[in-house]
RNA sequence: GCCCGCGUGGUGGAACGGUAGACACAGGGGACUUAAAAUCCCUCGGCUGCAAGGCUAUGCCGGUUCAAAUCCGGCCGCGGGCACCA
């Protein structure tokens, strides 16, 4: 066997896999089905280190199932529409079109020598009108279904561009390229009722036991639902029309520490009072700004007192004043609040800031103290009521909220009202590259759905971005067409949708990804659900929840089984790949970053000192350290290192994969991500690590040949040794692998080859260890896998070979060592028979030397012995 | 601001509530070599001890338990999400 060279492998195994169609997805009745799959990538045209963890983590998976016996699918497309397309047509000319599939293409040749056992028959991307054309059908089937209404909304406008901005474009309060200040402006949009599903996509979460707690905690607390008390405020000295304010509040038992209303800047009321030129001014002010509850929350809490007053509900005499506040939002509740500055912070901010009566309703001990902050007990904990109106004086927060609500509904004020934060589903985007909405304005029909036989309403290639704006505005050829309903002239819908409908779905297209429906019920049957999902955490919330929605809409209108109304069996999110950055300092003092292919990494005297350039200073003869780093800093050769964080190009600690694969191969990448870090964790590349993994593969590479050079007819003594080695290597990586743990999986394989490597056994068994070795690593590293089964006589591919099995009675020991503790610590070990009893066991444990001289004559107190795992003497 | 997560040697990490540091990386020492690279062997949390060993140690403080990295409460630090980034 000739030297470990990836580059000559790789390509040639890569090869035999698709001419044997290996990894071609075919339905087979008579096997189990599995379906893996990977978030699809945006094509931003390079693959990142993010890409190859991701991927190599779903093809682990795919190649262990196929080789388990499953049919299995294993798909890939590209998540294609979006507004970098166009910040690139935009910044430096070009077609969106062009420009995406041109990425395409790049990433695609980049992904293939990965080796991925994809079925690449079944790409798809969004932004093919044989995609999106069977999006805007279902579009068309969601109205008709009624999930489907238009409803004015607020988004971020930029007054200098004259633009709808997304959140991601709005710095600082600031349109990302007039610099203008960005205000709020209400736009009629197109929206999901997903809100219809609240209550299920909630309850839903409950099975969904292959996922992740923590994904299923943050989907639960952003659908938020909440059981509070609707009521309404008498108002005093309100315009016309305006005699009651509805208020919703989680915490009824406060109503005591009443201080103010408050209301949204948006509230009807608010812009009934905007004839007044302050509050005008002042609900101004509050729309300055973007969109995003994260500016919304931090920006500093501003209100306005409008003299309007409220009477409290259980005391007609005394009033409350009705403020406006930039802190309220519309959407969520009534738009309107009392405000208990006691038992919540935010209030207790306002109050302070406007000298409102602060005045406690329970505390811990039953004191009435004035408050330094707001105490807000969980609402699990018992508190005294001091300003109770129902119910005990000492009762839980819970049971507070309970009976005020109860003692509402009794003296007919206010009802128990069930409550979601969650909010429809806004899909109106006023941009070019994405779906187009499939609808038209007529002048006498309204709103109307397109023909379907219309479908797909193709994107016009004749756009320009030379000014801001959506192109399809102001395109009068595609804009202007006739009404499907009664054919007179009329406007197409110029708004696209958001990319998170394209995202929403793909995982059914892959199950027939070229029918001219949006599914085939017979694939979808078979193929759904998806029993594998694998991508990141930050997709938690938003896409996981939509597709979950997008799944029982697709339901309700045919496109889907019941049984697939919850598209993932299990979800798995992994970390980030990250790296450390190389900074220096310019003249003027500005931050200047290194990629790490252009720095140099070294040591002296256990110092790690990292300099420009790909040369090492000269480092012997060094007697002073930090005079030599000092030396180094005045010749501005010195690197700062900022620890690791996420890759990033604008920090330039990025390392490309294709430099990783040129210079090692696929197989060292893919061990490498997948060793070492857990993969729901952060991993962080570093040079040495990839160095190391290559390493290992050349080692398990010369061993293979040691191995294949042995004489047939060699005798050693450790064959049974090495079979039980086998067998424990087979139970743990099977393990690994099938929990999602590949870095132990990985560890365990270290193992079995240094065992291999130091086993004195015979020449068969030994080829035997060394291609279940192969096997077991092929679903990592599959290229030198094939090589290493085939030159040991492996049969047909080794992507095709069945998983080994682990021969039980081999797993077994006959003794196992005890830990002995004596009060929790340890002091001596015993090594007994597996299946001693206990009594016996404790009887050898007290007889134990080490133990007699701990114990030193103390009776012992009581003696605990865990079968199998640890004996602790309490004295 | 709100929601969620994470924190273990010089580094990545391992550890059904049961021997903390598996498996690696880096470092140190040695073998081979004219030399280097490669390879192989030994060592490797800290303090202490000639040694056997002892003490200490999982971000910080407190609690539950025979036993806590693990469970509970509080704090600190870092990361993800916050509805128009994908």
């Amino acid at each position: 066997m000739s030297r470990y060279d990836p580059a000559v492998i790789e390509p040639r195994w890569q090869e035999a896999w698709d001419k044997a169609g290996a990894f071609t997805a075919k339905a087979d009745a008579t096997k189990p089905k599995y379906y893996v799959l990977e978030m699809f990538p945006y094509p931003s045209g390079r693959i990142h280190m993010g890409h190859v963890r991701n991927y190599t983590m779903g093809d682990v998976v795919a190649r262990t199932k196929l080789a388990q016996g499953y049919a299995v699918l294993h798909p890939m497309g590209w998540d294609a529409f979006g507004m970098p397309a166009e910040n690139a047509a935009m910044e430096r000319g070009g077609h969106p079109k062009d420009w995406t599939y041109g990425n395409i293409a790049d990433m695609k040749a980049q992904m293939k020598p990965l080796g991925l056992s994809i079925d690449w028959s079944r790409e798809l991307a969004t932004c093919d009108p044989e995609y999106y054309g069977q999006q805007q059908a279902m579009f068309i089937d969601m109205m008709e279904a009624g999930l489907v209404y238009r409803k004015a909304a607020v988004v971020n406008w930029d007054p200098v561009d004259m633009t709808v901005l997304a959140n991601e474009q709005v710095i600082d309060g600031k349109g990302w390229r007039s610099g203008a200040a960005v205000e709020r402006r209400e736009l009629t949009q197109w929206f999901f009722k997903i809100s219809d599903y609240s209550e299920e996509l909630l309850s839903a979460l409950d099975g969904l036991t292959n996922w992740p707690e923590k994904v299923r905690l943050m989907q639960a607390n952003w659908i938020g639902k909440s059981r509070g008390l609707q009521f309404a405020f008498d108002m005093v000295g309100a315009p016309a029309g305006f005699d009651r304010l509805e208020v919703y509040t989680t915490r009824p038992d406060t109503l005591m520490g009443a201080s103010f209303a408050a209301i949204s800047a948006d509230h009807p009321l608010a812009k009934a009072l905007e004839g007044n030129p302050d509050v005008a001014a002042f609900v101004a002010e509050c729309r300055k700004g973007g969109t995003s509850a994260e500016e919304i929350e931090t920006a500093e809490k501003i209100g306005y007192d409008t003299g309007i007053r409220v009477k409290h509900p259980l005391d007609p005499n005394w009033e409350l004043p009705v403020w406006i506040a930039n802190f309220i939002l519309m959407d969520y509740g009534t738009g309107a609040i009392f405000g208990c500055p006691a038992h919540d912070q935010r209030d207790f901010d306002f109050a302070t800031k406007y000298r409102l009566p602060i005045k406690p309703v329970f505390s811990a001990d039953g004191s009435d103290a004035p408050l330094d902050e707001a105490f807000v007990p969980m609402k699990s904990e018992k508190v005294h009521y001091i300003r109770g109106f129902a119910g005990e004086a000492v009762q839980t927060g819970d049971d507070g909220v309970a009976t005020a609500i109860a003692h509402a509904e009794t003296n007919g004020y206010g009802k128990g009202v069930t409550k979601f934060r969650l909010r429809d589903w806004g899909v109106s985007r006023q941009r070019y590259w994405g779906c187009p909405i499939p609808v038209i304005h007529c002048a006498t029909c309204g709103v109307v759905p397109e023909d379907k036989k219309n479908l797909p309403i193709e994107l016009p290639y004749d756009v320009s971005f030379d000014i801001p704006g959506n192109p399809l505005d102001r395109h009068p050829t595609w804009r202007d067409c006739t009404c499907p309903k009664c054919g007179a002239k009329a406007r197409r819908e110029t708004d696209t949708m958001d990319t998170f409908v394209d995202s929403s779905w793909y995982y059914a297209r892959f199950t027939a990804p070229r029918s001219t429906t949006p599914t085939v019920m017979e694939d979808a049957n078979y193929w759904m659900n998806v029993d594998q999902y694998i991508g990141g955490v930050e997709h938690a919330i938003l896409h996981l929840l939509y597709s979950r929605f997008f799944a029982r809409a697709m339901h309700k209108t045919g496109h889907l089984p019941q049984k697939a109304i919850e598209p993932f069996n299990a979800l798995f999110t992994q970390g980030m790949v990250t790296h450390e950055i190389y900074k220096t300092t310019d003249d003027q003092g500005r931050p200047v970053y290194h990629l790490p292919e252009d720095v140099t990494v070294f040591n002296v005297a256990d110092r790690r000192i990292v300099v420009r350039g790909n040369e090492p200073p000269p480092i012997d003869m060094i007697d002073d350290v930090d005079a030599f780093i000092r030396a180094l800093a005045d010749e501005g050769l010195l690197v700062e290192v900022i620890p690791s964080a996420k890759m990033s190009k604008s920090k330039k600690n990025v390392v490309d994969p294709m430099n990783i694969i040129a210079s090692f191969g696929a197989d060292t990448a893919r061990w490498f991500v997948m060793s070492d870090s857990p993969p729901e964790r952060d991993v962080e590349w570093t040079a040495s690590g990839a160095e190391a993994a290559f390493k290992h593969l050349s080692r398990v590479w010369a061993l293979c040949s040691r191995i294949g050079e042995m004489p047939a007819d060699h005798k050693g003594e450790g064959d049974q040794d090495l079979a039980k080695a086998t067998a424990r290597a087979i139970d743990e990586v099977t393990k690994g692998i099938e929990g999602f743990a590949f870095n132990k999986a990985i560890a365990s394989l270290y193992a079995f080859t240094n065992t291999i490597a130091k086993a004195n056994a015979s020449t068969g068994p030994m080829k035997e260890a060394i291609r279940t070795l192969a096997k077991l690593m092929s679903p990592m590293t599959p290229h030198i896998a094939e090589s290493i089964w085939t030159y040991q006589g492996g049969a047909g591919l080794c992507a095709q070979a069945p998983w080994p099995k682990a021969d039980p009675a081999l797993l077994i020991d006959d003794t196992v060592t005890l830990p002995i503790q004596i009060n929790g610590k340890r002091r001596a070990e015993i090594s007994v028979p597996k299946d001693m009893p206990v009594a016996e066991v404790e009887k050898l444990a007290l007889a134990d030397e080490d133990v007699v001289r701990f114990l030193a004559g103390q009776p012992v107190k009581k003696i605990i012995v865990v079968p199998g795992r640890i004996i602790n003497v309490v004295v």
